[in-house]
DNA sequence: TATTGTTATACTCTATAACTATA
DNA sequence: TATAGTTATAGAGTATAACAATA
């Protein structure tokens, strides 16, 4: 059932690194025009949607809990991000964005030509494709 | 001709930055059961394929030459790469992987679970319109 | 006792600038 | 003088372990 090694498998798992450093590429640059880190950008990104506690920062990232310490302190001090208490548990501290730190999020979203350009070559047709076998591949297809 | 943030295409974009965070996971996991960083592993991965001086393995990887001393350092102290000398101009150093580093490099491209396990939920044909659809949107498309 | 966030520590990766040995 | 590689330095991300406050 896996495919082996053969050509096709093989082309398009390099045509995927290149998208991936691609994308990678685009990321940091658009990160460090707001003069952010990949890791800082990802998680002020994150508390765009919602406010989340630390520990769940720390998940959705997959790293150690200790760490995102330090990303959100550098947020902080930067006026881009804060701390509130949980009401409902005074362990837990919420990071939310601040009106600056969701203005940086909104701009660096828009700076993410990824999200425009590569996909400009396709037709509306072609990116429906492209989505439908993206989800097949993650094993995410709605069916 | 640039799509707008229509939902298609943020779907699209969603699912590409779902397959990069998929391949980066794997890459580390891969990496770390050999006891490397994904920097080692990508270095030993390019050299397998050919020695480099060490100006062009900061160049495929994108970052100051400074950082490739380190990296070298540390995969020539595991006996996984030596550094050469050219016999074209003795300023430049070839690094070339050992004997071990190539096993090494070899078992690694084995364990990178992303070159089989989530394709295998495409046919060929799939894959082939998958990997068109890839060339064309990185404008690498042959014709 | 268990959990949340933090601190302390050590290692790696990164960029910048200055150095050396060649060219 | 220009280039290849290195060293020195500083900042950031990472994991591990130990800690205080709270549950």
């Amino acid at each position: 059932m896996t495919p082996r090694a053969d050509p096709l498998t093989v082309e398009v798992v390099d045509l995927i690194g290149t998208v991936v450093a691609r994308y990678h590429e685009e990321y940091e640059h658009a990160a460090s025009q707001h003069s952010l880190t990949g890791a800082q950008a990802r998680v002020l990104g994150l508390l765009s949607v919602e406010p989340l506690p630390m520990r769940k920062i720390a998940q959705r990232l997959k790293c150690e809990p200790s760490n995102i310490t330090g990303i959100v302190d550098r947020l902080e001090s930067r006026g881009l991000v804060e701390r509130r208490p949980d009401p409902a548990d005074r362990r837990v501290k919420l990071a939310a964005p601040t009106a600056e730190g969701r203005r940086t999020a909104e701009r660096l979203r828009g700076s993410l030509h990824f999200a425009r350009e590569p996909l400009s070559h396709l037709t509306v047709t072609e990116r429906t494709l492209l989505k439908e076998l993206l989800q097949r591949m993650l094993g995410t297809a709605p069916e």
